[in-house]
DNA sequence: AAGCCCATCCGAA
DNA sequence: TTCGGATGGGCTT
């Protein structure tokens, strides 16, 4: 069973979903509606339940979080669902700090597979927690800011958000 | 087990 | 600036 709850925030329409584990999954999106297909399509093996932000445990502290986008990441638990491989790249992108970025090739390197550059952009994509597990720090060597599963343009917003707002 | 997809990178034209 | 090849993990068949 996975619960989730929707409301809005300044990058648009924000979902925060869990497991009796923790926090399986964070998207922006335009409409509630792709909110909801994408996490059916993500969990289409396990039940929903829609609950309201009010009552949810951790919807509004992520909320909180993205609407100050360079403070610390709230210590709330993550249920990671992925590859061993998925969850090294996962672990490696929350120790890059807000304001920072780093290359897919430099992350590669980082979790010592140095040749496994696509390999770990997939596993960046693969990355369903957005902002909390900071996939949006990863740009591409050449200087271009690269894709984001939630659109490249809340991928620059939020570059430039933590970029022009000093962490202390 | 084999094929295809991909949010990359680098060198060559 | 574009283009092709190398590349490795994940998913489907």
């Amino acid at each position: 069973m996975i619960c989730y709850s929707i409301g809005s925030c300044a990058l648009g329409q924000l979902l925060v979903a869990w497991s009796d584990r923790g926090i399986c999954a964070v998207g922006l999106a335009d409409t509630p509606d792709q909110l909801i297909l994408s996490l059916q399509a993500n969990f289409a093996d396990h039940s929903l339940q829609n609950i309201d932000p009010v009552d949810s445990p951790y919807f509004s502290t992520v909320h909180r979080f993205i609407e100050a986008p360079s403070s610390s990441p709230p210590d709330l638990p993550l249920d990671l669902m992925g590859t061993e491989f998925q969850r090294r790249v996962w672990r490696a992108l929350m120790e890059i700090q807000p304001g920072n970025t780093v290359t897919y090739s430099a992350l590669a390197q980082k979790i010592g597979n140095p040749s496994a550059v696509r390999a770990v952009a997939n596993a960046c994509g693969a990355n369903r927690i957005a902002t909390l597990v900071p996939c949006h720090r990863v740009v591409r060597s050449d200087g271009a800011t690269g894709g984001y599963r939630w659109g490249s343009a809340r991928k620059q917003t939020l570059l430039a958000r933590e970029a022009t707002t000093p962490d202390h």
